[in-house]
DNA sequence: ATGAAAGCGCTAACAA
DNA sequence: TTGTTAGCGCTTTCAT
């Protein structure tokens, strides 16, 4: 591997004047300088050593990017936007998921640090009110990802969700559904899945129609707690006509709960989802969904980070919020008239 | 941020010792010193800067991974299992995903090589002969993840297509089936897709089936051209009673595919999977398909990767190869008598 | 059982 | 316009 000196000895110039070339202060260099080094670099294959560059200035061209739980397609295709983000700016991403759990992300968290990163993207898991302090104590620019908590105060970067369950809910209210249900995860203090149900719940609201306990039905977060859900929410006396279906993975869940339930969409019971997935097309019947955009959510936070990482730093404390867009397939009518008629389950 | 040097003035003992301590050389230091430095260490959160370890030793506690693309369900579930691996063995993960393009994989090569990553796991990208030829010439550690060139020499960890293929299409031919048809990505010379393609001709051949061009279909790397291929070959006269179908985003397009032409899985056609997706019970119909084990082939080739490096730095050449399991569900059944009758198509 | 000191490759004063 | 030089925080001989 070259080194900086290799590189000024066959330049004949001193390792002073390669280090201003490779970072790009030639203000007033002499053009044939500028030549000399531009040929020397290309012939000797040099890269400049990150951890000399890193232990000398303190900082480091990494971007710390701290996610719940990278096992989803809206995280993988989330972190294709980061990615294709840094890159742009010339940082890499150091990627760590915390399996949903606090610890692994704390102890996570020091070790991105520890790599001296330049900045950090966090999707934060669950955390109690000490984590929470010690996130906003960090000292690099920091931008959260997707949700975060309203006692933190970090920029974000997340779509308008509570604008995406409106679109969905009014979409229902629209195709004359006065019955409608949702399911989601559990509800915490994290942003998003509130913003959602709020949304939710205000649309509801306008519409002069009633809130039903039983027709709100959470979900463990797993790939099968929402077609228990579903399937309890439509043995019930009172099952909604409409459902609206909080996330990616639900959704699924819930058209698989309702097919067990030998009730079709949308003849019977129409479904909307959120974070249209690329499969959505592909179900039975093709989704209608509101459409996240994790790519652009992605891109667009990475962004924001080394921009703000290139200047002072300090990230513009404003939040970005994407305006989400429903995407209109099949899996929405006209309310049932009459009862539900359960055809015999499936299991 | 604490420095060795902090440490070393408050224990009252010189920064070698605090070199040895936290590098676990402790063969024949004083049980008093030892105590001294594991509480100042705690009370001054003391954590050693990685850039400064990698620059002196030329060796860092960073894994690449290099990816085609992580937009993909299977390859976040790999990318979870690398993690846990890396994180067993105190290592963190430096992730690079390709887009499936060759020369952005490159870059991302020499941007991981110039962070002095330890080792190297590597999903490869399709590429010409010089690119392969460069790999070859790494010289850390390197483990190719779930497929490979057969001309580079470096060890593998993958399921093994080969068998998984067989197991599918067995299943399909003791249910009775003999038109069994074959839905697969572009075969090129990268491992996987050949093997599987291999095994499932050759299983046919050792029944004494027929092989007809016509019920083999390779689609674009996409989440739609499979549908396409899939109509294509079940409207011919010709249409197989039964599909293999390569892959995970394969599984659902054919799924789509049939359903778009009226056809009713498995009662007029059979399917079976490849690469069992977490959604693959949610399906209509449930799908029956092998198992792939992306999170265990990642943990394990992390492992085998952190290991090497611990020890020499030379991964044993020997490829792993996991055994891949069918899971029966529903997808399968008898070949239906009689010619296909297709309702009229949905499209 | 512990310490002193050199130096990894680079950046950024400061000098010239 | 270019060069000299002092460290960044750590590991590792070599001494003691």
């Amino acid at each position: 591997m070259a080194t900086i000196e290799d590189v000024a000895r066959s330049a004949n110039v001193s390792i002073a004047t390669v280090s201003r070339y490779i970072n790009g202060r030639t203000l007033g260099m002499s053009p044939a300088t500028k030549e000399r080094l531009r040929i020397t670099i290309a012939t000797l294959g040099y890269v400049p050593n990150a951890a000399a560059r890193s232990l000398k200035t303190g900082r480091s061209r990494l971007i710390g990017v701290l996610i719940a739980n990278i096992a989803h397609m809206y995280w993988s295709t989330m972190l294709e936007g980061i990615e294709d983000g840094c890159r742009a700016m010339g940082y890499t991403m150091l990627i760590s998921s915390a399996g949903n759990d606090l610890e692994t992300q704390d102890r996570y968290l020091r070790t991105l640090l520890n790599q001296n990163v330049a900045g950090l993207l966090i999707n934060p898991v669950f955390a109690d009110e000490s984590t929470i302090a010690q996130w906003a104590a960090i000292s690099q620019p920091v931008i959260m990802l997707d949700r975060t908590y309203p006692a933190l105060r970090k920029p974000l970067v997340a779509i308008d969700n509570g604008h995406g369950a409106r679109l969905a809910t009014q979409h229902l209210i629209d195709y004359g559904h006065t019955d409608i249900g949702l399911i989601s995860w559990e509800i915490n203090s994290l942003s998003n899945r509130k913003e959602r149900l709020d949304g939710f719940l205000s649309t509801l609201q306008e519409s002069g129609l009633s809130i039903e306990p039983d027709r709100i039905a959470f979900a463990r977060e797993s790939w099968d707690d929402g077609v228990r859900a579903t399937r309890e929410m439509f043995e019930r006396a009172n099952a909604p006509t409409a459902v609206f279906s909080a996330n990616m993975e639900l959704n699924l869940q819930v058209l698989s709960g309702l097919r067990l339930l030998g009730l079709r969409v949308p003849r019977d019971v129409s479904v909307v989802g959120f974070d249209a997935a690329p499969w959505d097309p592909l179900l039975e019947p093709p989704l209608t969904a509101v459409a996240g955009a994790p790519y652009r959510l992605g891109k667009l936070a990475a962004l924001r980070l080394c921009r703000a990482i290139e200047q002072g730093t300090t990230v513009r404390p404003h939040d970005s919020r994407f305006r989400p867009v429903l995407i209109t397939r099949e899996s929405v009518g006209p309310p049932r008239p009459g009862p539900l008629s359960q055809k015999p389950a499936r299991t």
